[in-house]
DNA sequence: CGCATAATGTAATATCGTCGCAATGATATG
DNA sequence: CATATCATTGCGACGATATTACATTATGCG
């Protein structure tokens, strides 16, 4: 099967903040202080994390009480402008590092560490599309998520 | 892209059941009453149906209250025997039409009416097995979801 | 029958997600 | 500056999804 991979900018640290702040605002949100506590506690997870993890990350960082549903309100935000992404298979969410450029993510998420890559690959999600309309469906947000175990865990 | 598609029975009604109870027996597992019952209730839902609605539905047709959990116990069965499916995406199952054969699925879930429908495309799903491989990853069990809306809904 | 094992019942609890409305904060405009 | 307006966040309640531990009942088998 002939794939096209692709190629792209990983931002990290400062820069994703960047990123996110600027993917952010270019979707028409704002960036508050919130929802920088809520970027920083997403990124600052090596595995996908429940909105009640970062909850309790934020609630830790501001010294303050943050509840699960204003996290989840960021959260769809930040969905939405692409900043996070939603891991549907472990109701959890990831940075994006990569708001810049709209891909449908491939996850690879391990059953034993917990922890998800992920994986751009065009050729499979267009192919998975593509098979979608070919059975009258119109495809909006293709999910594509593998389980299995990561390479550090086999 | 090359894809391969499939072609095999789908069983229905009573032949559904029988292949169900079959799948089962073959790995090793009984086909209990009960059982029946939640297949039953399954299989009589027309989108996929969370283990929730199953607990409901059994309970009506069995006269007495059947607990989400039972259900659950069952439904994992039914997976691991490859007589009902789960939508991630939708945390819901489907029964599975073709119990006899192993593929990887692929669902479309309309965003609009909630039902599902299933595709399997060995090649698609191949290539997502195989693209995680080359990422170092061993994956077990593909999950490949779209979202979007069915013809009926356009 | 009497025993071992599998299946189901039951209750409690954990985890995930949404709703409505109040309070607060930012922005615009006279 | 005053205040009208709208977006954001706080807060509590609730609903939905899922798991655990343990008791009870059913089933297969000597």
């Amino acid at each position: 099967m002939a794939t096209t991979l692709h190629k792209h900018t990983h931002h990290e640290g400062e820069g994703l903040l960047d990123a996110a702040r600027l993917a952010m605002v270019k979707s028409g949100e704002q960036w508050t202080d919130m929802r920088q506590s809520v970027f920083d506690a997403l990124a600052s997870f090596t595995k996908p994390a429940s909105a009640y993890d970062i909850a309790d990350a934020v609630t830790q960082a501001r010294g303050k009480r943050v509840a699960p549903n204003s996290v989840y309100r960021i959260l769809d935000l930040f969905v939405g402008a692409n900043v996070a992404m939603r891991v549907e298979s472990a109701n959890a969410y990831l940075a994006n590092a990569h708001p810049d450029c709209l891909h449908d993510c491939i996850f690879l998420v391990c059953d034993t560490c917990g922890s998800a890559t992920h994986l751009d690959d065009d050729g499979l999600s267009n192919g998975v599309r593509s098979a979608a309309k070919k059975a009258g469906f119109n495809p909006v947000r293709p999910v594509i998520e593998v389980r299995g175990t990561c390479a550090d865990c086999d």
